[in-house]
DNA sequence: ATTGGTTTTGACAATCATTATCAATAGGCG
DNA sequence: CGCCTATTGATAATGATTGTCAAAACCAAT
């Protein structure tokens, strides 16, 4: 049976607080910065068991490192990030879905999954990052 | 200038005699078990170069490990990927690119770029890996 | 409220991929 | 051939992530 922790309260707050993807790393300097003498290990568990439950969704940068969000939604969706800032916007698009279905489907692969994001600089970033 | 080494075709070849997409620790094996002694750190940067000038195709397997591939035509496309064996089919689709294009800007995003492949199981392994 | 079994935590070590060093090596032009 | 310099590769360093395990915290049952 799965127990309630203020560690793990505390990264789903610190997570709900987050604008947009963030990795473990940052998050724990955020718990930190705020008082918070929460391991980095725990955030590391926390983070995953979340993503695990449907509670947060999970991607990895095009640096390779992971990175987390409290989504408004636990539907599948995509997302488009600004690089710059993280700022981050939920994207359903049921017209990909199909696409990613069939493209499977026609070369004969099963249980297929997809990676769908954009990466950009939001109007905010877009001046100061040119 | 760029200079011509045996390490540089080396790699470009084993690159090319890959089935799919392979990470730089993997040809490196590869390339050992063939005899060669090409070092660890020159496969790193040969991959990084033939990436750099679009002589190969790179991603990020969901466990963040950087893969590359040498793909048949160096337009832009994406990739259905067996996450068993690494067999990669090359897919084009300007619907999906059209909508990439769409999202950002509707939302105020410029510069963007995009992630888009689909992970499955091909016909050959769907049945040893259900 | 106290107990006791089980889960969770966190400091720290261990992994693992990737990158940085830097002396030795080897292209390639004159 | 000889020199200059880009490249190599053994190795150390880095950085994110995971494993370890004794101590602390939960919580259901007393
Ligand atoms: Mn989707
Ligand atoms: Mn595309
Ligand atoms: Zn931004
Ligand atoms: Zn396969």
């Amino acid at each position: 049976m799965k127990r309630n922790t203020w560690q793990r309260e505390a990264v789903r707050a610190a997570l709900d607080k987050a604008e947009g993807f963030v990795s473990a790393q940052g998050l724990h300097s955020t718990l930190h910065a705020t008082g918070s003498p929460i391991g980095l290990a725990t955030v590391y568990r926390a983070l995953a068991d979340l993503a695990a439950e449907g509670a947060a969704d999970s991607l990895q940068s095009p640096e390779g490192e992971s990175l987390y969000r409290a989504c408004s939604t636990n539907d599948h969706h995509h997302h488009l990030i600004c690089r710059n800032c993280g700022v981050t916007v939920e994207i359903e698009a049921d017209a990909v879905e199909i696409w990613a279905r069939n493209v499977a489907a026609e070369h004969g692969f099963s249980q297929a999954a997809h990676v769908v994001d954009v990466f950009g600089l939001c109007a905010a970033c877009a001046p100061v990052a040119p």
